[in-house]
DNA sequence: CGACTAGTTGAGGCCAGTCAATGTTGGTGG
DNA sequence: CCACCAACATTGACTGGCCTCAACTAGTCG
């Protein structure tokens, strides 16, 4: 796997932040992330015809805003480097954070069916977005039975991942919502080749309360008494999860 | 089958409950759901291969179960009469309602990415299901464009709605919940020409509980409530929507 | 250095959960 | 046809977990 092992992200080479980037040598047959995202599995001549597809990239800087909702839509996004939250609008105004996504994910899917995106996705700091247009990719992948696999599965997965948020809103208690919340991020940042015990959320307590369906307020007082029970250490965003049994039995203990 | 209503389905014609249907006059080009399912713009001939691809039928009666979580995943499911819910099992053994089901719906996609169910679908009603062989679909998918737009549609807005599942679940109040449950059945009934205004529930108020994250208790209080107050009339599963635009004032009304 | 945002902590209230008793409905078999 | 039973539903009393409101602290950036 790509990726330092330990934390840091591998410095992006420095270079202007345009829109549009192309002939940068960043393809997806050299992309740190192509074994968890679409190029998995795909021989070479279809990585090639791939990486003649995404010729787009857009880098934003933290807090800026990739789609809104409304948008038209056009293309999926897969993260290349960063993280960013997706969230969705009630009609009544309440805003809700609906994904919280890092390199390797795939954004936007919401989109396909209403030719406009359904949620909004901002950037929780700086980071990169490989544009993939969706008429090319749905041409590309009819003839490239593993590309079309690929594309089946992150839409089926997020189906899943949905209903993992689904169950985590509708029958968890506060505390196992948090303990939930950091061992999905553990496991995602060690199937990244990071740090599973130890990251930097790049939500405020507020997303993660919005993301959890609890309070800021409470979210914060969790991360306090999961310290003092010495099941994580906190300071600030910085977390290291200290005894993840513990962690995991909270979550698997109630019926 | 429910609710006479306005325009109602032709009558299905009896035929032995059996599993697989062959040669029956059941085609997608003549089903009633076909401006809602699959089928939808699609060509006379590229119908006509979809119906052939569409050879088996499953009945089900009333809490018999069309897939388990983990079975393995081999088709999806268009539902042709009746209703079902969906339930995900989280590892600590709760189940959770996250779907109610009705014709023209299209289910088990969360299946695809993983190749194994991970729900479990239980028929609500004496129902009948067209099945789809996913691998055959797919195949029929790559020539056949509208029918490709129509299954991305279809994963697409599973997605959609699973994110306003989470919306109703980690923003509304006990009563925003069930009255956005009673406005979604609604709308979705009228879409299929019943009545908008009076239908049969044909989940328990557990299952209601379930799906909209309360417990049974907090979900019958609400119906006498809003009965109390003239939204609805309920007599059991019967409910009759009184007062919609106070119900739609409910959970517009939040911030 | 001051304004601002993010985070922490405390006190109190309320909404929905829990526990429990009772009523209603629908299916089954005598 | 009706008695019976089990599952479903209703209602009340009480509890408690999370929200609300509020004060305070710690960083951050001009």
């Amino acid at each position: 796997m790509a990726i330092p092992a330990s934390h840091p992200l591998p410095a992006v080479p420095a270079s202007p932040a345009v829109i549009s980037i192309r002939a940068l040598k960043t393809h997806c047959s050299n992309c740190s992330v192509r074994e968890l995202c679409l190029p998995v599995g795909l021989e070479q001549d279809a990585l090639q015809q791939l990486d003649q597809l995404v010729t787009n990239r857009v880098r934003l800087k933290k807090g800026e805003v990739l789609y809104r909702a409304g948008d038209p839509f056009s293309a999926l996004y897969a993260i290349r480097t960063g993280s960013c939250k997706t969230t969705v609008l009630a009609e009544n105004g309440h805003e809700q954070v609906a994904g919280y996504h890092m390199l390797g994910d795939m954004i936007g899917m919401d989109g396909i069916g209403t030719d406009r995106h359904g949620s909004q996705a901002v950037a929780l700091e700086d980071s990169e977005y490989c544009v993939l247009p969706f008429d090319r990719l749905d041409e590309l992948a009819r003839s490239i039975e593993p590309l079309r696999r690929n594309l089946y599965q992150f839409l089926s997965r997020e189906i899943s991942r949905d209903h993992s948020v689904m169950l985590l809103l509708g029958s968890m208690r506060a505390e196992e919502r948090l303990a939930a919340f950091l061992l999905n991020l553990s496991q995602r940042y060690r199937e990244r080749g990071y740090s599973s015990t130890e990251f930097v959320l790049r939500m405020s307590r507020e997303e993660i309360g919005s993301y959890i369906g609890l309070k800021l307020e409470t979210v914060s007082r969790l991360f306090s008494r999961f310290q003092a029970e010495g099941l994580i250490r906190v300071q600030g965003r910085a977390v290291k999860l200290l005894d993840i049994p513990t962690l995991k039995q909270l979550i698997g203990q109630r019926c």
